[in-house]
DNA sequence: GTGAAAGCGCTAACAA
DNA sequence: TTGTTAGCGCTTTCAC
């Protein structure tokens, strides 16, 4: 017996099966309200009897639009992330498909230029807009983008472009860790350390704020009881040392997880114990609850990717429908994620 | 100063620059060896001159194509995941790319429908294929998939079903687990202990045969040296704990980072050192090369994910242009990441 | 409320 | 080697 080979339905197939035009099962599938009732039910027994699915490429060709957003993939650094991507492209593809969008993944030829691969995809109209994420290079894809007038929203502010109007999505790294301030100094700890980056960096800068002005607020001194150095478990570790050689925290804020891995090393050489009780533990926060935090079940600020895909989308979606609308950033405050490190 | 809004370049547009047929343009970049030499150059002037790019939907809607590869983004587990996802999107982002396609992400409404999803992107022809990773939960989208004879490639052996006959690409985790024991071996351990997953898991006792096989090869006994059970940190310590008090091996070889995290666990616990001197230290082993595994600098298995990526979407390339060759699997050999624990 | 006409931008097939 | 014709499947526009 031979295989019969079913032809793929089309809009005319279905509308001859329904006895109608083709154009009223357009209508059926796009504006269903201006169809009579009964019609609508006809074309839609066809629809359903036939299998029919609208074809994208010819609806993409005709509306100009591919429903696609673009999210470059930029090269995966061993150890240095904290594999965040992963949860945020799920959440991101998840806010996608609420929206009836998808998410296309793309990689630069030149990861070295921050701008490849955007206009490409660009120029062949296969994406109708971009999520852009690399915000801890200050972002240069944001300017291009802008100057294009290209459809996009940033994960991440603009850090070092006060006249940036683009739209953004970010998290506010100073209130997480004002929460980490909280959560130790309510269970009694005053001498609260922090570990983090290099003052040239924006974000490490603004969560280190967190730390300052939190502490300030309780109350509690700062001075003497802060390092910065490189985002590596080592700079943590050694850091550690250091400062309980010195003003002796009984707890250590950090900007990373990394971080607060050497921290926690360091304790643990040291034969200190690792808790929330001031009188005998230090406590240690990091920053990202990243793999390794919730396997050496460190409490750890995390950022609300799940949240933040939505905006994200949200964003590209108001930004699509109304592009004259003015732009505007949505700051997302992070939790704390309590573990017996604290 | 009106803002002068440059039409978008058409074939047409760059035909009439060039003063030649639309058609020779389209060859001119689909087929340029079709041109005179002097024709193309001037063609590709235009092109220059014009900053012309095809319209990715036209040219889709004309070849029944989209270069888009669909790949489903499954629930994220917290915790359990190794953060192999992220290093794999990567790669296979990369991979594609080298082929001029693109990755589509996509997720399912209903996470307990292994299927749902891809139905709609295939009746849409919004992507041209899939990749599919879900090998853990015995791959039934591979079945559905391989019934509708739509092209996909699977990332993990058909284990539970032997009339496969779909195209895959797996990592040898036998041989991975032998390459470990090897390792330990030759550093002159010989009581080296297995601590794996439950009897129902495929890989779990395909990476098990890797050491009960070098193990016997190597002329060493496993008897009394392995135990079976979850895949959590507190298995891995518990089964240390009790392999410790019986056989005393001085070395672990472990299904997966996380109970290796087990293991590190109890033998600090236990005040013993890790590493891989069999005199006075205890070496051990995970899989996986996770963040963790980086981070608690634990030797791990690692599975090549970038060729891995490689070798599917070279078989789905080879699968989309000569649809009748035989399919077969691919299987790669990991490699073994030393590091302090060993 | 429904249908006919037109055309989005491209490439396959064939003619010149 | 180049040009012409036709049409992929859909939606916008406008007539009925």
């Amino acid at each position: 017996m031979p295989a019969r080979v079913r032809a793929v339905p089309t809009l005319d197939t279905v509308a001859a099966e329904a006895g109608v035009s083709r154009q009223t099962v357009s209508n059926a599938l796009n504006s269903p309200h201006l169809l009579r009732a009964e019609t609508l039910e006809r074309v839609q027994a066809a629809i359903d009897s036939l299998g029919y699915t609208p074809n994208r490429a010819a609806r993409n060709l005709r509306t100009k639009a591919s429903q696609l957003i673009g999210l470059r993939l930029d090269p995966f650094v061993e150890g240095s992330a904290s594999g965040l991507m992963d949860r945020f492209m799920h959440a991101l593809a998840e806010a996608c498909r609420d929206c009836g969008l998808h998410v296309l993944l793309f990689t630069a030829e030149d990861h070295t230029d921050p701008l490849d691969g955007y206009e490409a995809l660009l120029g062949s109209r296969a994406v109708d807009a971009f999520v852009v994420t690399d915000t801890y290079r200050g972002n240069p894809a944001a300017r291009w983008l802008s100057d294009r007038r290209v459809p996009f929203v940033a994960f991440g502010r603009p850090w070092d472009d006060s006249r940036a109007d683009h739209p953004w999505v970010d998290v506010d790294g100073r209130a997480g860790v004002a929460l980490a301030v909280d959560h130790v100094v309510d269970r009694g700890h005053q001498r609260v350390a922090w570990i983090g980056w290099h003052k040239d960096s924006y974000i490490g800068e603004d969560r280190r704020s967190g730390w300052v002005q939190r502490m300030h607020e309780r109350g509690l001194a700062t001075s003497k009881l802060s390092a910065r150095g490189d985002d590596t478990i080592d700079f943590g570790r050694r850091a550690a040392i250091a400062l309980l050689e010195g003003a002796a925290p009984t707890a250590f804020l950090c900007a990373s997880d990394t971080l607060a891995m050497g921290v926690l090393q360091a304790l643990r050489d040291k034969g200190i114990r690792t808790g929330g009780n001031p009188a005998h533990e230090v406590a240690v926060v990091g920053f990202d609850d990243s793999l390794p935090a919730q396997v050496t079940d460190l409490t750890s600020v995390r950022q609300p990717l799940e949240e933040v895909a939505v905006e994200l989308v949200r964003l590209l979606d108001e930004r699509m429908t109304h592009p004259m609308d003015e732009q505007r950033g949505v700051l997302l405050t992070p939790s704390l994620r309590l573990r017996s490190s604290s």
